[in-house]
DNA sequence: CGTTGGCAACCAACCAGTTGGTTGTCAATC
DNA sequence: GATTGACAACCAACTGGTTGGTTGCCAACG
């Protein structure tokens, strides 16, 4: 192998390895050694290629979300109740990528984070495509909510795993993961085709 | 002052220094040092009490969790709207207890929490004043997804500031809670009084 | 042969949890 | 009202394992 193609071969295989346990144990817990052990590669590389623990956690998440953003887009389809779904969709199969979020936004709390105009760039859109499919007719600033809160209902069972459990009773939780999701939709479609929106 | 209520008193002290710091760094990155110092009492005390440093994480929520069941009830009043806003309200004024419920949830994951059972009667409680609220036409397993979104609608600008700004904007994030609230009562009222539920 | 990537061993700081000795408080007994 | 025993807290040093980050040497590439 060329050494530029091992060069870029352990970069990827640090962040896959970097993705997994930052997801699970967040910055604080993560275990550098863990990572170079799981990528199978040695931890200097980890220094070598990113400076330090904390960049490379923002790497990762750099990386997720530029995931995201191309795999969940609102412009396909007019419809808020099937872009709620998606999302609701996306989270369920990759769970690692909201954790990720999760622990940043914990991180950083009310500090901006790495990026922000990037991703502010990335919601201008998103919100552009909402209104239209609302018809035109709702301001912007309230669009902007909508969307938020559009964005919060499909996250949150995933995020909260054991609460969903508590709530919907043991036994649904789990298997009835296709009745959760049409209730999002529903519950969508309900609050946005509703009359008055001021 | 008598003996068990030095006892208390320090015990008490030691909680409330548990609870920002864990509130702020997570179970890994808080520092016992830390909290004992903040509490203006001997690390010593933090073992002989509570044995480790999880168990006086679970202490803390435990407390916390008492605390937002009290507050926050669903009974009072029929309008899910308005106990949406009021969950929100809480939140925003107390962005501890959710910071230090998402540190728990990831922490956890999907594996059972500490004192599951008695959470589970309580929201089985509020499932029922909910289903109330809705006329009672509402299937139960319906109540209960919508009972699920309501606490994260409710929940979700609080637990990412960072994204609320950037999605509502620079300007408006910071200021503008007020219509956010009116928003969420909104949105709710919308879904949930809309004709079909299924 | 110089440059670049890889590695094992290393290191100093950190951190949860412990220990041993000390001071102060309360309550019961004499 | 002095003595005694049982707690509760304080303090400071210590332990043993961990952890983020570094260094010096070797191998492969160009």
């Amino acid at each position: 192998m060329r050494n530029a193609d091992r060069t870029e071969n352990t970069r990827a295989l640090l962040l896959r390895a970097a993705r997994h346990e930052f997801a699970e144990h967040g910055i604080a817990g993560a275990r550098v050694d863990r990572i170079a052990e799981r990528a199978g590669v040695n931890k200097q590389r980890i220094y070598a290629h990113f400076g330090d623990k904390e960049q490379l956690f923002r790497h990762v998440v750099g990386h997720a979300l530029d995931e995201l953003s191309q795999a969940v887009t609102l412009t396909d389809d007019a419809d808020p109740g099937e872009y709620v779904a998606r999302i609701f969709d996306y989270h369920r199969t990759r769970p690692d990528l909201l954790r990720l979020f999760l622990w940043e936004a914990l991180h950083y709390g009310d500090s901006p984070l790495p990026g922000e105009e990037e991703r502010s760039r990335l919601y201008d859109a998103k919100v552009a495509s909402l209104s239209e499919a609302l018809g035109g007719r709702v301001p912007e600033a309230e669009v902007r909510r909508i969307l938020l809160t559009l964005i919060g209902m499909a996250a949150w069972p995933q995020i909260t795993p054991q609460m969903a459990r508590l709530v919907l009773g043991e036994s649904a939780a789990g298997t009835d993961q296709e009745s959760l999701r049409e209730h999002l939709v529903r519950f969508t479609r309900n609050a946005v085709t509703a009359p008055e929106h001021i």
